[in-house]
DNA sequence: CAAATATATGAACAACTGTTCATTATGTAG
DNA sequence: CTACATAATGAACAGTTGTTCATATATTTG
């Protein structure tokens, strides 16, 4: 197999089915899934339309796959990078680098584009409630409560529901990064909610964070 | 006019206008505008599709005067019920009454599919996303901004950025709202998710009240 | 090179879409 | 009762949709 063969061989086959799911998600998460059509998608590749069915059964199918690699996505795996071990040890410095990550999903592309799609298809789509309900909410909130609670057994933070902690914490991220979001549909300034980010963080953690025996007593 | 009359005029004339619109907003909330035909919000309404053009001029009109209407619905009119003048001095209490209006919204029909309406389609309708900014987001935002300063003001909460608490009050609510609406798709359990609208004011004012001198000191 | 496999094309399809319009029915006002 | 306005109907339209399939082209394998 010449070099030549490799570049051709890359360029077709199976590249295509991925050319596809990029181009898809690019047309899905700005003009929605229904309003895209197989012409849309084909044309925006330069290929007639008939040649997405050697890879794809249907449309529904494209969405579907898509909609898989949300499990994978940076969007789900807030937490991915780091270490579950002695997560609580680093306090305010771990609640910073969760909200960081969020902060910057909504600037690669890919990821944005994800999470477009999955808010406007959120409504429609059983299977993306289910995969943001589970793997999204559900997981990241359950690992947020339980490291509230560690924290509150190392006395680092006041005592209290970490349930309500994880819920409190986690959903002005999920907000800003919808406004984020809908900021740069309009290509609007987003700098004054990308700082809330940040902002969000250190207000979290000086209402949680237990008092260091002050010089005033 | 007898009085037979007078009920079949009810039910004719401009009364099929707001039943077209009630029909509308119920089939655009839970399957899209895209995904919604004319023929199937006229077979809603057991009549056929042309009868709906003697109202509306096209199917889009009828999705901009449900638009329209938004501006005027509890959604974004959550000061609305609320003296304006003294706000600051109501303290916790005005925090709750704002939480409770919003919980609210999830459990009236009307208002329940406006707000699906507007989630399903402010990333595809620039018109819904400037009512949602404007009204909506910024419009409360700045009034709970202005609320906080008198607060601070008057020595009820801890100084500090009223812009930043203002957002740190209402996307939680905001966050909550939407998971409400989300569950009750999937036909679940609300229950934990409507208590955190009450749990929210409570963490929130005990993290910005400035403490009574306690008898400890 | 030849056979087999994978991929792209062009044309066509049936179903569905929003919309129009002449006709009919219904209610209102003089 | 008549004339008028309002609203509903049935039928049709032109365009768009997802999908199929026989055919052509390119690539891989033996």
């Amino acid at each position: 197999m010449s070099e030549q063969n490799v570049n051709t061989a890359l360029l077709r086959g199976s590249n295509t089915k991925s050319k596809i799911l990029k181009t898809s998600l690019k047309l899905f998460s700005s003009k929605g899934f229904k309003a895209t059509t197989v012409r849309d998608i084909a044309g925006a590749m330069g290929v007639k339309q008939s040649a997405l069915y050697n890879h794809f059964k249907n449309k529904d199918e494209i969405l579907e796959t898509l909609v898989s690699e949300l499990t994978s996505s940076a969007i789900v795996q807030i937490f991915a990078d780091k270490d579950t071990q002695e997560l609580h040890k680093q306090g305010k410095t771990l609640l910073m680098s969760i909200a960081t990550t969020f902060k910057l999903i909504s600037f690669d592309g890919q990821n944005e584009a994800l999470f477009k799609l999955l808010m406007q298809e959120i409504y429609r789509n059983e299977r993306i409630r289910e995969i943001y309900n589970e793997h999204f909410y559900q997981e990241n909130v359950k690992k947020l409560s339980g490291l509230f609670f560690s924290m509150m057994q190392n006395e680092m933070i006041k005592s209290g529901d970490p349930l309500l902690l994880a819920n409190e914490f986690f959903s002005p991220l999920f907000f800003y990064q919808m406004q984020v979001s809908l900021l740069k549909l309009d290509k609007k300034s987003t700098s004054s909610v990308v700082s809330m980010f940040e902002k969000h963080v250190d207000l979290f953690w000086d209402n949680i964070k237990i008092e260091k025996q002050s010089t005033l007593f």
